[in-house]
DNA sequence: CGCACAATTCGATCCGCATCGAAACGTTCG
DNA sequence: CGAACGTTTCGATGCGGATCGAATTGTGCG
């Protein structure tokens, strides 16, 4: 009866309100103190350490002791991958929203998934990338060609401390909103890291909405074109 | 601080042991008595009704009333799709697997996911349809170029029939072990059922395994052939 | 019509665990 | 060293919900 693996463990994990409002704000990809992280989930510091050790104990969470803070983020990719696809499911099936304001277009529009771009905008950088041959699908996970790799030289990226870190350049995540997939990876990361550098866009103080510029829009369509009809 | 939606609800709708094993038995695609899964999930028929009402309750599940027999099965793809996400995640961070059995190498080579093939062969499925260009990527979800077409037909796929439902026709699915897209969508059920039909490969029975004869595997090998570095 | 079987409801039980406050521990800073 | 602060441990409390068996409803078959 038991075969796949264990997915009620962790399941159960994410299953507490308390502790899905951690992951949740962890999703912004910042690392947040233990206090943070209680106010935001909206329990006592002495239940909300007890959450965390628990979501470090089960692989979710990491934690990095900092003078007399402690400092937690997500595991890795793989955890925000799990919780965009649920995400993703219960924006559709949940109760209807209870409001749909304007934090939720923004949140659409661009955001931060863990420490990459997603959204609308996400999606465009990935598909901009795949049509323009500068990244390929052929055989394993996303490949970046050799013109990509010039592409992403020209952007400003650092491409040979990339290169250097063993992590996996290209990987791709699902989207919330449109189910739909984009780039994620030590790249996503990158890019993203760039167009803050660049002053295109800038993240919304204690939200993973990213907001563009007028300016900054302008230049990032004219650096991830995309065929008209595709256009959100 | 309540943005995104809903996750802890459905989280730990999964999070519970006894519909974890209700749910992953449906994974198997096939429609479940309540008997038939109390068994499977190793508690009372009584329990199992109540866990099921509240999968239907919860989107999770759909119920089909048949005789004096109530039907279950997943409510969509995209039910299927979070419960491979999670099964990748805990495939890797859960305690490591008690033993990996025959069984386990078999449901890495080729198995269902929900509906359609997933696994080692389920990727060579969607890496070769892509690359040889029976379908792209460039804008939307993956789609079935027109050459592409020509080929699902000339397998023997009723196409007309499936471009008659709505459903969506290509759908990408992450997957299990190896973290890498695979085909979904009605065209991923049509292929596989045309698989069965053509004797190339059968269900074993009351798993998930797909079994290719040596006969089939040959002539699907024939028929999506990969480039030979990509071969798992 | 009445028996057999599937599924559900009901009531009762019991365990897990989320939660808090207070106290203990560790670190930083004056 | 001592005070302030962030974090964790401990003990106690209470609630939700998982579970079962027995009784009930509903359906099919003889």
């Amino acid at each position: 009866m038991k075969h796949g693996p264990d997915i009620a463990r962790i399941a159960s994990l994410i299953g507490d309100p308390a502790r899905a409002n951690i992951l949740t704000a962890l999703m912004s990809g910042k690392a947040l103190t233990a206090g943070e992280l209680a106010t935001e989930a909206g329990v006592s510091a002495s239940t909300a350490s007890s959450h965390l050790a628990r979501l470090v104990d089960g692989g979710l969470v990491k934690e990095a002791r900092q003078g007399r803070h402690k400092y937690f983020a997500l595991a890795g990719d793989e955890v925000a991958q799990v919780l965009e696809a649920l995400m993703g499911f219960a924006a559709g099936h949940g109760h209807l929203r209870t409001r749909t304001g304007p934090k939720d277009a923004q949140l659409r529009a661009a955001r931060v998934c863990y420490n990459h771009l997603a959204g609308t905008r996400g999606i465009q950088l990935y598909d901009s990338l795949l049509a323009r041959n500068f990244m390929v699908l052929d055989a394993d996970t996303p490949r970046l060609t050799e013109a990509g790799e010039r592409f992403v030289r020209e952007l400003g990226v650092d491409f040979d401390q990339l290169v250097k870190s063993r992590a996996p350049l290209c990987r791709t995540c699902l989207d919330w909103s449109a189910r739909r997939p984009h780039l994620a990876g030590s790249l996503g990361r990158a890019l993203l890291k760039r167009f803050e550098e660049a002053g295109w866009a800038h993240r919304v103080r204690d939200t993973r909405i990213v907001r563009f510029s007028t300016d900054g829009l302008r230049r990032f369509n004219h650096a991830f074109p995309v065929s008209p009809d595709s256009r959100a």
